[in-house]
DNA sequence: CTATAATATGACCTGGTGGTCATATGACCA
DNA sequence: TGGTCATATGACCACCAGGTCATATTATAG
């Protein structure tokens, strides 16, 4: 295993293939990963339900994770995809609501895609550890994206330019994570996922959370003007 | 898989041996855990790193989950204990004062116990969906330990009573998790972990944190009487 | 010392895994 | 029709997993 980042992608004899059949891999791939995570994902159980052969499963993908990626790549895009065709409500929202907004619209993304959602999740925050290689640069993708709102509003004059960026990225990406493991924790519980995301509990405490970490991050630099961290709790001596 | 949690523990054989030796069989099942994981740990490479046979393995151990929910409840026992001989800095403290000092009492705790702290995060955060048979009881005992502090904190009347106690309980623990998988992640690429841990720009990001999580909670529910949810911007349409 | 109980052993079992590669098949062209 | 190229096949490979169980060894008691 190298630590140069992963870039493979599927070989040209799958995108020759007709439509059809390249949807019911994928979707076939996207059940599997849904159910068993990346790591416990069976090359051999994919290529029984999909009906191809082994071998061509290795003439389409590099391997396993190269299949992988590549869902990570087309949710990457339709969610994209989708966030571009919806408009905020209005044009004047500062960040923080044109994140909330975001995170929501994305949920609305998320609970009609909930399969391909929960497999990528899965992966996401249940093998960060054997997977960093693969899953750095999605991360930092994420991570650019946040950064970049907070630069913008910084300029916007909407944001104190005291904040601790790199602490407020790290919150943000916390959170979103935060949200969308706690979505699919009671979602998978659910009856109807979809109808649920959208009750008005939920909504609620969708909207509870992003309130909490909003207000934390709009007060905390200029509290620590007036109370700095020196005052906190010594930690325990060695 | 049953539903049943999970209660198996080690046999009298694995207690009959000399404490010698069976430390040396945990030592080297932290250090499996801590680089493999759960499922990826496996008991073939710790039978032949302990010098003890395949058959002992299993005279000792109900199966490969079991050493690790052993390793779970010394971690748990002497976490508490440390904390218990531990002072708070004086008996005034209020509730997040008190939280804040637990969490980083509890990171000193971890930084002379990283090895193991390591194995269990790991598994707790990286393998959630896989085991939660096992660790649901553990994370149960989080949640009610922050439950019981919170409730507390409403009779004193340090804690607003409208707080929703629910969205209190999960953000603190999932603020314990980001803290505790940034540390982590940090602390892998230091050099001296725990020298790392205690410097003062550490300790800075996470006061920082807590700051955030704290102002965050405090200001929720006051806020909310002034600017109702229902302000907050409409999820998309489906 | 013998008998019994406790402990240790490791070959074996069943069941997989990701991936390879020699061969077969099918489509297309002249 | 034969030749070429693209695609499909699946037996096989090396390796591994968790766990079992007949047997061997050691410790202990009388």
């Amino acid at each position: 295993m190298t630590t140069r980042s992963y870039k493979i992608m599927p070989k040209q004899t799958f995108f020759n293939l007709p439509d059809e059949k390249r949807e019911n891999i994928i979707n076939i791939a996207v059940d599997e990963f849904a159910e068993f995570g990346l790591e416990n994902a069976s090359t051999n159980r994919i290529v029984s339900k999909s009906g191809i052969s082994k071998g061509s499963f290795y003439q389409y993908f590099e391997d396993k994770q190269d299949i992988f990626m590549h869902l990570l790549k087309i949710l990457e895009r339709e969610k994209m995809a989708y966030l571009s065709g919806q408009s905020p409500p209005n044009m004047n929202l500062d960040t923080f609501a044109y994140y909330r907004w975001m995170v929501k619209t994305g949920l609305a993304f998320n609970s009609t895609n909930s399969k391909m959602v929960q497999a990528v999740t899965r992966v996401m925050v249940g093998e960060r550890f054997f997977f960093s290689k693969y899953l750095t640069d999605a991360r930092e993708r994420t991570k650019e994206f946040i950064k970049n709102m907070i630069d913008n509003a910084i300029k916007k004059g909407e944001i104190d330019p005291s904040i601790d960026v790199e602490l407020a990225v790290m919150v943000m990406e916390a959170w979103q994570n935060t949200i969308t493991t706690y979505i699919l924790d009671e979602g998978m519980k659910q009856k109807d996922f979809a109808a649920w995301v959208y009750s008005a509990k939920t909504q609620e405490m969708i909207d509870k959370l992003l309130y909490v970490m909003e207000y934390g991050l709009r007060k905390t630099e200029s509290e620590f003007i007036t109370r700095p961290p020196s005052n906190s709790p010594l930690i325990g001596e060695k």
